[in-house]
DNA sequence: CATTGATGTAACTTCATAGGTTACATGAAA
DNA sequence: TTTCATGTAACCTATGAAGTTACATCAATG
């Protein structure tokens, strides 16, 4: 995903469903229905028909990892949880609010540290990686 | 998994995974199954034939909700990662090298938080609860 | 203004996997 | 020796994510 968005960055101009889908081995379908969830929250752009495709609607500088993260529904950021809510059993009932006070805490660590890194910052790896690169040929960074 | 834990540690004797799996909902052999790696790592114990069923390894006081984790397999402790690992592409791969770092930061962090709760700090609790419910009948905490 | 090439989206299929189920061997107590 | 428990393999099922097909919509272009 994050991928995607930084290959719309370093294109410059827009690139479709199709090429998009080639870059992460999928269906173009399948990125369209996930980047629908980023065109809502104002991170891409699409236009139709010619010359169509998808590009950033702001700089990669403006776009934080908790800002993707959001457009694409806040799922869960964790792999566990309760097995069931409001149980009858008191012993669960403990269970269940010691773990949920766990899963507040950490989670709010998560999201700070998903505020604090910008598509900049990932793009700038890339630069970084671009420049050491044997096959450094500009322009052209992958097969 | 932890609610079986302070189960058996409440009821003083053997539980059968029947019994566990009635405070679940679920199968007997399911229990067993995942109680399997609790066995292995020494946290809880069984027995077969008459009066069998499963039982704490040692005290409450010296469980961590890290030990029972590792215990488990060491399960993702998050819902997200790479989507591929060693890709050719330059952009993945540095998107994948600040997510991993960023994923290495925050499970250091959740696992220093598991490992600093035990089942005594959620026993406790459980008593808090116990303390202040209406139908407190020493003994029988749930249905 | 018809054609081409792109997205938008519904509907369906496939696949992976966690969980549930059945069956039966093993072992311990009564 | 019967009964009651775990141990475990093998299989079944349900769920959800991902993939696929199909077709409507819309914009540029000649």
């Amino acid at each position: 995903m994050l991928h995607l968005l930084l290959h719309m960055a370093e294109a410059g101009e827009a690139i479709t469903s199709e090429g998009l889908a080639g870059y992460l081995g999928t269906n173009p379908v399948v990125v369209r229905r996930t980047l629908a969830g980023l065109r809502q929250s104002g991170i891409v752009r699409s236009e139709k028909g010619r010359g169509g495709g998808w590009r950033l609607a702001r700089p990669l500088a403006e776009i934080t990892l908790a800002d993707v993260h959001g457009a694409l529904g806040s799922p869960a950021l964790l792999a566990f949880g309760n097995r069931n809510d409001n149980p009858q059993c008191l012993v669960e009932q403990a269970v269940n609010e010691r773990l949920s006070d766990t899963m507040d805490e950490v989670q709010a660590m998560v999201m700070s540290r998903l505020a604090a890194v910008t598509l900049a910052d990932v793009d700038a790896d890339f630069r970084r990686r671009l420049a050491a690169s044997p096959h450094h040929s500009k322009g052209h960074h992958h097969a």
